[in-house]
DNA sequence: GTCTATAATATGATAGAC
DNA sequence: GTCTATCATATTATAGAC
């Protein structure tokens, strides 16, 4: 048996951390972050409880970085969007969106839930805002350069109608009609293309 | 002393129970469910934890009341709405929406952040749904009669820019400019009043 | 790097006194 | 009708063996 080198280690630890960090996602997006104990995520990921402990210094530390990660992936996957043309850059703006609500679904889910926890919610509003901010005035920005009136209050309802759109999906989604959802919305916005 | 009557018991009984039910629903809203404990729910309601059994014989009997109790207060509230002018009918359901959301703002917080939490609501799904489809088909009659495409998936549009607007307006109630969205949308629906 | 055992505390729920 | 005391269990987190 050749002894492990420290590649090794630090490949299973990093894959251990994965695993905690994936499944705790999954977690605390279903049963809601004080539905779901440690007991729960070492379960889920195989591992003992106390091995989680020793990637994460508190339960809380473990949401702090879940949520950390999945803006950071956020980001970068919708980096790139933008376009000199104002109806183009909407229409990605809107691609995004759906791709990031389907793509990363447990997590929209998660932070959507969030929201309505003022308790929980009070440590990361300010990510969570600076996130949605920025989005909102991208859209107004965009609105602006189209010509559209009150181009603020319409960028506001567009993020609005993209939140809704998600809780619907959610909330039942075998029935929601996410893609025609999707075609009323580039009609409705975007209605020369 | 005169001795208490049966009347005055019962009167006591009915105040405490409704209590129980006011207290425990501004905590689910604010915490959630998971993240209530009975202890401080009875430190909310200023009595003693037993007393609670008492009344609810338990946490989940608890939240079963409280939805059950918000459905009705919402359905009694909002009867009579309807208009043989369909334009009419819109304009007293956005309106409707509007008062209902302000003024038991707290039931409406609960209800939606239970939606992101499939563990809790399987159970109280039916009912939600229920209220939901009653709305939706509501809004696709009336786009119907106003010869609007689509109905149907309009109706749901509507029903997620309500719930999109919800969202926001509860996640930053003081900046959210929930008065002049109503604008926009009576704007948008109802341009010819 | 991972596990088992355990500490310290909090929780939902009940029994019995007043 | 209400409260206090208590039970049984579950929870977060840590210590120490392998």
């Amino acid at each position: 048996m050749t002894p492990r080198t420290r590649e090794q280690f630090q490949a299973m630890r990093v894959r251990t951390r994965e695993k905690i960090l994936d499944r705790s996602l999954v977690l605390f997006a279903n049963k809601g972050f004080h539905g779901t104990s440690i007991q729960m995520i070492a379960e889920a990921a195989g591992i003992s409880k106390g091995l989680i402990y020793s990637h994460f210094k508190s339960k809380d530390d473990l949401l702090e970085a879940i949520i950390r990660q999945g803006f950071e992936i956020m980001e970068r996957e919708t980096a790139g969007s933008a376009d000199p043309d104002p109806a183009a850059y909407l229409a990605n703006l809107i691609e995004d969106y759906y791709r990031m609500l389907l793509k990363h679904e447990t997590f929209w889910q998660l932070y959507m839930g969030l929201m309505f926890q003022p308790g929980i919610v009070l440590r990361y509003k300010e990510v969570m805002m600076e996130y949605y901010e920025r989005m909102v005035s991208e859209y107004a920005r965009i609105f602006r350069a189209l010509g559209v009136k009150n181009a603020n209050l319409e960028a506001r309802l567009l993020g609005a109608i993209f939140d809704g759109i998600a809780i619907n999906y959610f909330f039942d989604r075998e029935r929601f009609p996410l893609k025609r959802m999707k075609k009323i919305l580039l009609r409705r916005y975007l209605p020369d293309r």
